[in-house]
DNA sequence: ATGGTAGCGTTGCTA
């Protein structure tokens, strides 16, 4: 099973993009984030013309939304809440072969980072909370299940340009990094990517739109994650970060993230 | 120290 998590960033503005990477890459689940979209303008029919005959989403007007795309039939979906937030930022499928897909959007929080004084922070950091809490008691090391999504953390040095300059920038603090590390120490999950690239290798998913040059100065960050239950980590075949859709026309910021299973 | 770009949906919020 071939499994690719991407932040689209508006899944109908880059429908045309969805297109490419499910014809480039062919992945059996695809998981969405950002995707910007109502529930009753979701683009279903683009998705079942790609292949992707059972489809699950849970969006909202603007902001946030979450899709899961498959080829393989979903007997159930859940679309949890956290911080008393109906904020769209998560979607539980479960596969008919068995395995739990859980797409993910964890919030950025804003740009001061410090919870006393900036709002957005301190709901990143309950979040994470709220999510470690949830899969310590709801998830099991023997359950199938995979999490992916946009984390929005770098837990490692080489998960970012620069692990000294970005101590002080949110998405690589040492307080959101412990509650990551935390987190997926919860069930444990193992990360799927980091698995076959070496923690000494640098690797990024995402490159800000704000930086001229991207490819040149390199100044990217691992902000996308595909993590798995341990049951799953014996079934791990590869894993692939698709850096070339940074330069595809009219991109997303974040780069689709792939993983193949053999079950 | 600052500002840089992008998307949504109308002009400010979020990333």
């Amino acid at each position: 099973m071939r499994l690719v998590t991407w932040n689209i960033n508006s899944i109908r503005l880059r429908i045309d993009l969805v297109r490419r990477l499910t014809s480039v890459m062919a992945p059996d689940v695809l998981c969405l984030q950002e995707i910007k979209v109502d529930d009753p303008l979701f683009p279903l029919a683009a998705c079942e013309e790609m292949g992707y005959p059972h489809v699950a989403f849970h969006g909202m007007k603007g902001y946030n939304g979450v899709a899961v795309l498959s080829k393989l039939p979903i007997d159930d979906v859940r679309t949890p809440s956290w911080c008393g937030r109906e904020d769209r930022r998560h979607l539980v499928a479960r596969l008919a072969n068995g395995v739990s897909v859980h797409c993910l959007y964890i919030p950025a929080g804003g740009d001061i980072p410090d919870p006393e004084t900036n709002d957005k922070f301190a709901h990143k950091l309950d979040f994470v909370r709220e999510l470690t809490d949830w899969y310590a008691s709801n998830l099991r090391p023997t359950d199938k299940a995979i999490l992916a999504g946009d984390f929005n953390i770098a837990p490692l040095e080489n998960d970012v340009w620069s692990h000294k300059q970005m101590l002080r920038v949110i998405s690589h603090t040492p307080v959101e990094v412990d509650l990551l590390e935390r987190f997926q120490a919860s069930v444990p999950f193992v990360d799927a990517v980091r698995h076959f690239v070496p923690h000494s290798e640098r690797l990024y998913t995402w490159w800000s739109y704000r930086s001229a040059d991207w490819e040149k100065n390199d100044r990217g960050r691992r902000l996308d994650h595909v993590w798995v239950t341990p049951c799953l980590a014996p079934s791990l075949r590869g894993a692939m970060v698709a850096r070339e859709a940074r330069s595809w026309v009219q991109p997303s910021d974040h780069v689709p993230v792939m993983i193949d299973l053999d079950l």
